[in-house]
DNA sequence: TAGATTGTTAATCGATTAACAATC
DNA sequence: TAGATTGTTAATCGATTAACAATC
């Protein structure tokens, strides 16, 4: 499937979508929701949720709405979630560890969350070799070899921001097809390659604009 | 000050704006910098780092543009960055530490992150009264008092999903201002609480769908 | 002064919302 | 059939970009 240039606002939509539409599919009994409900509940109006899906296709019933187990599994299509994508992670520091716990979690609970963390990565030879949750932590060096063994296609990488654009030059290299970033620099990469940034720090200093100075 | 209804995407750009200078003004010698060189660093157009800046005064100098460590200090005023916010973290888990380990390197690596965490909360009685990194763990029964004592005006939340909402309604009632949410879900608060959500889950999924199923 | 760059207004672009014919 | 709700087009709203007079 290959839509021509849908906008990233309409994308990041969609997981929220699907989100309500996996809690509705185990919590309710009910079989169709309408536009409305389920923008109420992702927290978006009902035009915007009937446009974003029309991108994709005709999925509602005029009248009725859309069927709960169909709309997901179109979605989970839509967002290329119907078959596991391999992850990696690099950088088996404390948060390294954290992400890597979060992801089995979310994995294990979210039936719509495909992405399998497969492989970590380090530099440090004491930790090469061991596994973290039952995942291999790799040496940084054999990163193209493992992207391409293991069909690697996307990286969380959770390294100091001094060492994040080389790690993100190996990857890229190497033919991964996302990153999420969580060191505090903007990385370079090309076109081809897709960059989500989670950075903690500029979140924060964004909320801190919101905090009156004297309250009260 | 008070400036009414700055839209959200003009202050996510001011910590980005704000990093580049605070860059410059270690590592450069350079006295000012124009809002084409500043765009290029921060990603930028020209046109709109002015119109940003433009929203909270005359900050530039026609045919010179904006000296580096003037406007880094009033970009650190105007993002309340000039004093020091206390923030609280709630979940002393993993993610929480590691978040916690983060937090306190940004604070001590990056000049304009005056955001300080000062304490920690969690309801396991094998946590409270630990300290983490030299931060003391608190009862959550403890959010009120604590937050009145320390001044705390942003709370990340970092515990499982089924716990956020009740923990986030904790801290709202004590009065917080923000909340940084690592919790897959959406929070309900008031519009007087500005959220920010850091779902994790919801960026790799949004992620995936920019990978192609078929590589090559 | 001449060249450069701001602050600001007007033009453009894109995203959201409103409205409604089609139809289940 | 009557009521409800989709898919889509037109209207609105908001954000970015272009252009340029003011001025350092």
């Amino acid at each position: 499937m290959r839509w021509n240039k849908i906008s990233d606002a309409v994308i990041r939509r969609l997981p929220l979508y699907l989100r309500v539409l996996d809690e509705l599919a185990r919590e309710s009994d009910t079989e169709s929701i309408s536009s409305q409900e389920l923008g109420v509940k992702a927290g978006v109006g009902p035009a915007l949720v009937r446009k974003d899906l029309a991108w994709f296709g005709e999925f509602g019933k005029q009248g009725v709405g859309y069927e709960i187990g169909f709309l997901r599994d179109e979605l989970r299509k839509i967002l290329n979630l119907d078959s596991k994508i391999s992850v990696a992670l690099v950088g088996v520091g404390s948060l390294g560890v954290a992400l890597t716990r979060y992801h089995l979690k979310r994995y294990a609970e979210d039936e719509s969350f495909n992405l399998e963390l497969i492989a970590l990565f380090d530099s440090d030879p004491a930790k090469i070799g061991m596994t973290v949750q039952g995942i291999p932590v790799f040496d940084l060096k054999d990163v193209a070899a493992q992207v391409k063994e293991k069909q690697l296609k996307i990286v969380i990488i959770a390294v100091p921001a001094s060492d994040a654009q080389e790690v993100a030059n190996a990857f890229i290299q190497a033919g991964i097809q996302g990153i999420l970033n969580f060191a505090p620099i903007k990385l370079q990469a090309p076109d081809t390659v897709h960059v989500v940034a989670a950075d903690l720090s500029l979140e924060l200093q964004r909320l801190a604009y919101y905090i009156p100075k004297y309250t009260g």
